[in-house]
RNA sequence: GCCCGCGUGGUGAAAUGGUAGACACUGGGGACUUAAAAUCCCUUGGCCGCAAGGCCGUGCCGGUUCAAGUCCGGCCGCGGGCACCA
């Protein structure tokens, strides 16, 4: 009889896979081929649970078709690029290579013990200039391809670090590390054209049947597919040059309800009217504050009346003034709109707050013609009677009063049925140091030119400092200075770099020829892509998985991938967290007490901090009290607690569950088999150290039963015994199934069943 | 505000429209042991009953069906995404 002693098996195998190179991916033209993927970690130096839960499901999958005959290519790389690499510097001095590659070595240590059937042959780090070379590369075909620009665009601006921030990086209207208050800049930016996919990407998502309903409901109303009306108001008294005032609206079927008309303050025309010092000052305001959504949303709606007028263009002796108004935004539609209070709520509340008139154009208000303080918005769907309408009368179906009004402005020529998106370019410049450098060259006398491809990779230069804020390659003469490839001049090179979503946008693709001087390798590439299987967290749906799918038809269009992988990534799975309850209270100072439910016991239902007899040692950072020091406070600290029960594992809560401490204590599959029971993949999985002990229990029984089994005589192996052979064939069935339907929690009951048999 | 998803024991959860609660955790009882740990066995939705057994149970109210956790309609609650997008 042997016991099940993981810390003498896992290695043992680990190893005897590492030499047979057992995992190594080849082209095999007899085999078909399977690409597994999960979204490759950023290298923050420690793995976690969520990692171990999202790598051993790529691993079942792996396994799985590796055993069912194909040729699996399971890859992993590290997403390398980003700020805490700077902030590390930042804090702590140092250099952000060294710290990025030192963590990588370090995660590297933690998650060969897991046993993962990884080709590491294939590794890959996004920090690498062997692949943000390739990256330079494939910007300056995107360059060529027309799908690369610059624009000025309002930017958020910390004035103390002098830095763009994004919107996530603002808070309260304050830069999240200085706290300086937030500017709104305009500066001039790299952009990529993701809106030119706008309704490809839209219409390829019901392509995408193996992907969550949920991802492709988020993609698509990211995108935003709009269909209204675009016309022009004649306008009475504006600058030369302004005599029509293009406005769009989803909304035609009200434009008989129009009060007023409203231009952004970033709208050519307030522009040109800054001249005069009550617009000027106007506009200032306007701009004041930050462009996230909490600054937007709280901020009041203001206006300023310009004097022009414009003529409805159904009446022309019916005139409306035009506002500027805060709330008028300039990357949608025309960046002027009509106003018609009575139904849309954002105009009603300008209305009122100006006194202009409100006219309602459905039958809603009998006890007359005043709507209140909430606005009526008619359901498109709705059938409602109209009292102003354009060319029809009474009651109407709202979808077809739009119709007929598009109709009505394109019979007479004076507008037109347009379709708007939501989805904007995507920004991808950076004003910071830890990333892929644009690789674009200012010269004076050729303007922007591409950096010539001879020179690449555009490696970033490791003597800097980040002892003063803003970025170290702006400060960094001998790098900034250049020739221009073109006329051969000095030149000054682009200090900004790519914001890292576009690395992750496509390693998937790299990972199939890795080593190559080319981005990819289109043989390569056409066999192994697409990716069969990615698997991630939701977290990811919208902006890396968008990216992504942007990237790969840029790559297409751009000679680096086939027709057939535009679309890379197959199925879609977004799995659940790795969450951990735990006990909360405040100090005397007020400052929050955390406990795990592993240092409590309740016996008599009275709780006690367990002490532990076994040496198991699985949460050397929690704080374990001795038996002597079981204070009878612990009783009104639970009675006072917080029981918050599937609480996300951090560091500030302390209920971190270290997978080194676990793999140390009861092996790697344990800890594999234990993040895979229990929940479905899609959802949370409770971290219990009771449900971790099961699991190993659960293994031991396992290895003892196949002891047993080989020690039997050899007509004491129940052959011949039907109901053995039924209940194999049965949980058989119901794994492959679990695990071909991700349901690995049901494929682990199921072996449960077939061990209790 | 708009869009989407989810509500099943003490807990995590199972259940092609067909015996609700598989599997696991926790709790309770027992065996082994000087004792404990480990291991093994029994039990564990609620109520009534000595028992055999019965009744009630999938958020709430209705509907479809021979049959509803599952399908349809309405409510309530929770979670997620988007949001001055005209």
């Amino acid at each position: 009889m042997s016991r099940y002693e993981p810390s003498r098996i896992e290695p043992h195998w680990q190893q005897e896979w590492d030499k047979a190179g057992a995992f190594t991916a080849k082209r095999d033209p007899l085999k078909p081929k399977y690409y597994v993927l999960e979204m490759f970690p950023y290298p923050s130096g420690r793995i976690h649970m969520g990692h171990v839960r999202n790598y051993t499901m790529g691993d079942v999958v792996a396994r799985h078709k590796a055993a069912s005959g194909f040729s699996v290519l399971h890859p992993m790389g590290w997403d390398a690029f980003g700020m805490p690499a700077e902030n590390a510097a930042m804090e702590r001095g140092g250099h952000p290579k060294d710290w990025t590659y030192g963590n990588i070595a370090d995660m590297k240590d933690q998650m060969k013990p897991l046993g993962l059937s990884i080709d590491w042959s294939r590794e890959l780090a996004t920090c690498d200039p062997e692949y943000y070379g390739q990256q330079q590369a494939m910007f300056i075909d995107m360059m060529e391809a027309g799908l690369v620009y610059r624009k000025a665009a309002v930017v958020n601006w910390d004035p103390v670090d002098m830095t763009v921030l994004a919107n996530e990086q603002v808070i309260d209207g304050k830069g999240w590390r200085s706290g300086a208050a937030v500017e709104r800049r305009e500066l001039t930016q790299w952009f990529f054209k993701i809106s030119d996919y706008s309704e490809e990407l839209l219409s390829a998502l019901d392509g995408l049947t193996n992907w969550p309903e949920k991802v492709r409901l988020m993609q698509a109303n990211w995108i935003g597919k709009s269909r209204g009306l675009q016309f022009g108001f004649e306008t009475v008294g504006a600058p030369a040059g302004f005599e029509t005032l293009e406005v769009y609206t989803t909304r035609p079927d009200t434009l008989m309800g129009a009060s007023f008309a409203a231009i952004s303050p970033d709208h050519l025309l307030a522009k040109t009217l800054e001249a005069d010092p009550k617009v000027a000052a106007f506009l200032a305001e306007a701009r004041k504050g930050g462009t996230t959504a909490e600054a937007l949303e709280t901020a009041e709606k203001i206006g300023l009346d310009t004097g022009i007028r414009v003529k409805h263009p159904l009446d022309s002796k019916w005139e409306l003034p035009v506002w500027i108004a805060n709330f008028i935004l300039m990357d949608y539609g025309t960046g002027a709109i009509f106003g018609c209070p009575a139904h849309d709520q954002r105009d009603l509340d300008f209305a009122r707050k100006y006194g202009l008139p409100v006219l309602d154009v459905f039958k809603q208000h009998k006890d007359g013609p005043d709507v209140g303080d909430i606005a009526f918005v008619a359901p498109k769907t709705d059938v409602v009677q109209y009292v102003r309408a354009i060319n029809h009368s009474g009651m109407l179906d709202a979808e077809k009063a739009i119709d007929t009004a598009i109709e009505f402005f394109e019979d007479n020529s004076i507008g037109k049925e347009v379709t708007k998106f939501r989805l904007r370019d995507w920004g991808v410049s950076r004003q910071r140091y830890w990333g892929c450098p644009i690789p674009v060259i200012h010269c004076a006398t050729c303007g922007v030119v591409p950096e010539a491809k001879a020179n690449l990779p555009i490696e970033l230069p490791y003597d800097v400092s980040f002892d003063i804020p803003g970025n170290p390659l702006d400060r960094h003469p001998t790098w900034r200075d250049c020739t221009c490839p073109k006329c051969g001049a000095k030149a000054r090179r682009e200090t900004d770099t790519m914001d890292t979503f576009v690395d992750s946008s496509w390693y998937y693709a790299r990972f199939t020829a890795p080593r190559a001087t080319t981005p990819t390798v289109l043989e390569d590439a056409a066999y192994w892509m697409n990716v069969d299987q990615y698997i991630g967290g939701v977290e990811h749906a919208i902006l890396h998985l968008l990216y992504s799918r942007f990237f790969a038809r840029a790559m297409h269009k751009t000679g680096h991938l086939p027709v057939k992988a535009i679309e890379p990534f197959n199925a879609l799975f977004t799995q659940g967290m790795v969450t951990h309850e735990i006990y909360k209270t405040t100090d005397a100072q007020g400052r929050p007490v955390y406990h795990l439910p592993e240092d409590i016991v309740w016996k008599d239902d009275k709780p006690f901090v367990r002490v532990r007899t076994r040496d198991l040692s699985i949460f050397p950072e929690a704080n374990y009290l001795s038996k002597d020091e079981v204070s009878p406070g612990i009783f009104e600290f639970l009675q006072a607690a917080e029981v918050i029960p599937s609480a996300k594992m951090s560091k500030s809560k302390k209920n971190v569950v270290d997978p080194m401490n676990i793999i140390a204590s009861f092996g790697a599959d344990t800890a594999r088999w234990f993040v895979m029971s229990d929940s479905p993949p899609e959802r949370d999985v409770e971290w219990t150290s009771s449900g971790a002990e099961a699991a190993f229990k659960h293994l031991s029984r396992v290895w003892s039963l196949c002891d047993r089994i080989g020690q039997m005589p050899a007509d004491h192996k129940g052959e011949g015994d039907t109901d053995l052979a039924r209940a194999t064939a049965k949980a058989i069935d119901e794994v492959t199934k679990g695990i071909e339907g991700f349901a690995f929690n049901k494929a682990i009951a199921s072996l449960y069943a077939f061990t209790n048999t």
